[in-house]
DNA sequence: TTGTAAGCGTTATCAA
DNA sequence: TTGATAACGCTTACAA
């Protein structure tokens, strides 16, 4: 049951052990002889070098780790993080380049570093502390490859992929203003998050400059049952707003559940608006704010990988759309054409 | 930037490498003072253990695989894996395991093992080569933890997690016959895919079990695109089945798309039932058999984390149960109740 | 073109 | 209770 080693292959070979070594990573002063016999015995004996010495002699381990600073069952139960580790994988899975994956409230990823079990890492840069950041800078610093998933509360050199919510927000409060809506209430993310915070203010500003008013606020916790709950409160209130307004879709698929529950039809007598275009948004017809989720993450990968090779690579912003569907009402006018992609780089 | 090492340690406290080795794994023979000095300094000047060093003498990594073999997009576009890896990821992190990922249709979880990147490893039984499955048991003699999800092709002593679908599938039929179906159509999965035939097989009996007969059968490949396309077959072929059953949920919410857009009704005019009961399918309404997916994430982790401990585990096998909503009829009589949970231990 | 030998940072054995 | 010292398996000057 024993591995076996370059020692083994040298011995049964007589030759030194370097040249096993040689030989097989291809060495271009070695004769194509002995590269042939060694690369021959270690298929036959089935040799594969050991990923631990050779990190502790290559000083690197070609691991890239993602450590997404939320419970599992809640990375998993939102198709936002789904999405994102799509785009992420698909991506490592090009490169050749394996993932070490954790999902927890407190992660362990400066450890990784520091323990050298990977060589970079993707972060969530929202909801990342002053002081954490700090720490991924200067390991940054020291030739680890960071790349940022969301802008951090300061600004920072690590790179950064964000998205511009603005027009995606707009599009929808200026679609909102034609179908003739007037009031509008607000359901917003943690309120304790400055990325919900900073949604919930896009979400304000747009609704006023497009002619209307948030005549109602509920906070959410970013889940669908948060979503319900909000809902449930919001139709207590009585009916002053019939467009509702949400920081995310996972809150407002739980809204859309609540709605039907107490019979009020959608888009009817409330239109309702998400934010992100999670797949499932797609199924329910819910209109949402799409942003390039996917594309977030292949374009972080990206980042660590270029870093990886040394290559300096910019951070990106991404841009917003709204896409249209069944839970607002048409406008009188013609629909915009939405605008897709990518916009300037940035950091 | 140069890491802090043990050595270090030892130079500045004027002590040899081994008593700080000692001091900072609580090692019972190590006199408290000189503990406290170690680990002191250690935390000052932000000593973190190199894990190749570590894993090179302890000869394990204290890592996890979890190799998908199907790409990237695929995995995480199927709320199937996801959930999976919701109760695995959730697992690994409270027994505090890195979990390694990959996800590609030629995963390398082998090289993994050989490497000595994990000592562990999650794989899925079903679609399992005879070949691939002798090396892993090969691997598993050799100490590596392994368990599988989903039995594979032939009876394997590796601790293996499975689901038992004739309950679900024989409370759908016995539902949809007494709603008073007849005529049902199949919509399978992959057709050259074993599990995706089982499962054809297990509704076609439990369907003859009922008393109703399919009457058309189409194939898709699990995709919400292949059950749309497939559902559009089926209209074509005209209004014969008024029941539809789905090898999975992921088709079935194509097909729910399918039949909207052509103005069929559900489940007035065609009722349907999925199977896997994925989160979005209780967003949908969608009638389904329930698998506990989550809870084979779970187990199928635990199994792995027991067998690195040296306790052998022994694989189980999970329940279905019909979970009924809105696509189909309710049928005139009183529901029966639905088993939850475990069954039987096995292998 | 190949061999020798030092080193990567830990852990473990054996003495002291 | 602590210190030397030899592994662990690989890479890489430096020699030959």
């Amino acid at each position: 049951m024993k591995a076996v080693t370059l020692q083994d292959l040298a011995d049964t070979l007589g030759v030194a052990r370097s040249t096993v070594s040689r030989a097989l990573r291809d060495d271009p002063q070695i004769s194509p002889d002995t590269r042939r016999h060694v690369r021959r015995l270690a298929r036959d004996l089935g040799y594969h070098p050991n990923a631990a010495a050779r990190a502790l002699t290559r000083r690197h381990s070609g691991v890239v780790g993602v450590a997404l600073p939320r419970s599992a069952p809640f990375v998993f139960a939102n198709p936002y993080f789904a999405t994102l580790l799509e785009g992420i994988a698909s991506v490592a899975e090009d490169a050749g380049v394996p993932i070490l994956f954790s999902a927890s409230p407190s992660p362990d990823y400066e450890r990784w570093l520091r323990e050298g079990r990977v060589d970079g890492l993707i972060a969530l840069g929202y909801g990342l502390h002053a002081h954490d950041l700090a720490r991924l800078e200067v390991l940054a610093g020291g030739s680890a490859a960071i790349a940022l998933v969301g802008a951090p509360a300061r600004v920072t050199e690590l790179p950064t992929v964000t998205v511009d919510e603005a027009p995606g927000i707009a599009a929808a409060c200026d679609r909102l203003a034609d179908a003739g809506h007037r009031d509008v209430a607000l359901v917003t993310g943690p309120v304790n998050a400055a990325y919900a915070r900073a949604r919930a203010d896009m979400w304000r500003a747009s609704t006023e400059a497009a002619g209307m008013a948030v005549v109602d606020t509920a906070h959410g916790d970013d889940t669908q049952a948060g979503g319900a709950a909000a809902a449930r409160r919001l139709l207590e209130l009585g009916p002053v707003a019939d467009a509702w307004l949400f920081g995310n879709d996972a809150m407002a698929f739980g809204a859309l559940g609540a709605l039907q529950t107490a019979g009020v039809r959608v888009p009817t007598d409330v239109a309702v608006v998400g934010f992100d275009d999670v797949p499932p948004a797609a199924l329910l017809g819910l209109t949402t704010v799409h942003q390039p989720i996917r594309a977030l993450g292949e374009h972080a990968m990206r980042l660590v990988v270029a870093a990886l090779r040394g290559d300096p690579a910019p951070g990106h912003a991404f841009s917003t759309h709204l896409e249209e569907r069944r839970t607002t009402r048409s406008a009188p006018s013609a629909p915009a054409v939405p605008s897709h992609g990518a916009t300037e780089d940035v950091t």
